[in-house]
DNA sequence: CAAAACCATAACCGAACGGTTATGGTTTGT
DNA sequence: ACAAACCATAACCGTTCGGTTATGGTTTTG
């Protein structure tokens, strides 16, 4: 049974992969275009990996023209962010106060996915 | 270059190795073959998949007779603690009291790394 | 309409990965 | 001293993965 972490963990594994998702973080909405100007590698390798991080739910696309915008969906990281809360559980007591935020977390934003 | 953050995605992108660490953060420290007992998995694969943890430096090992005890280093998820704290700014405002409860931990553990 | 831009897919390649069995080195037990 | 237990390493195998170039489909531009 692959967690709901699984893919995750393995989506942002690669380092390319993580920097596409930066980019899309900090920058916000962008074209594969764009993304290429920037990955150090070549457009269809581009658009693979955006198909992995779209695949884990960590982006979503939208078509315009012909031109494909990619865009970050930060809710996808609850799973991850309920992971380390949970096996960071040796950070003890400490760490109940930081599930309390995290579960509010949760609710406020896991909702826009259904 | 690859970021502190690298090698702990690519360390529990398997979910066998995650499973290794996680029984080792709920039970404790444990023997090889211990764990080969519940991995699912033949002890050679174990043996890697802690060498891969070892590398990761998310487990500590230490010998003991004939066989060798593994052990959770928790402050090792610090650097994960932190991206995921770094790109979830989604969750803006929210997000800055978590980041303070996060600080305070690494403050607390982290120390114990250098 | 023709050319160029944008993107995705296919075909292919080498390296890395997860898994196995076989082996060998220590340490423990009889 | 010998056998058994524990662990790590080696050798090997099939699959996955990150990367490339080539191609084809839309959409925009001249």
């Amino acid at each position: 049974m692959p967690s709901a972490a699984d893919s995750l963990f393995k989506a942002l594994a690669d380092p390319t992969r993580r920097a596409i998702f930066e980019r899309l973080t900090r920058n916000g909405e962008q074209t594969v275009h764009a993304l290429t100007a920037c990955a150090g590698v070549s457009q269809p390798m581009v658009s693979k990996h955006l198909g992995a991080l779209r695949r884990a739910r960590l982006v979503r696309h939208r078509h315009q023209g012909r031109e494909t915008h990619y865009q970050v969906r930060p809710e996808a990281l609850a799973p991850l962010v309920d992971w380390v809360s949970h096996y960071a559980d040796f950070w003890q007591n400490k760490f109940d106060r930081l599930e309390e935020v995290l579960e509010r977390l949760e609710d406020t934003h896991q909702r826009s996915d259904k």
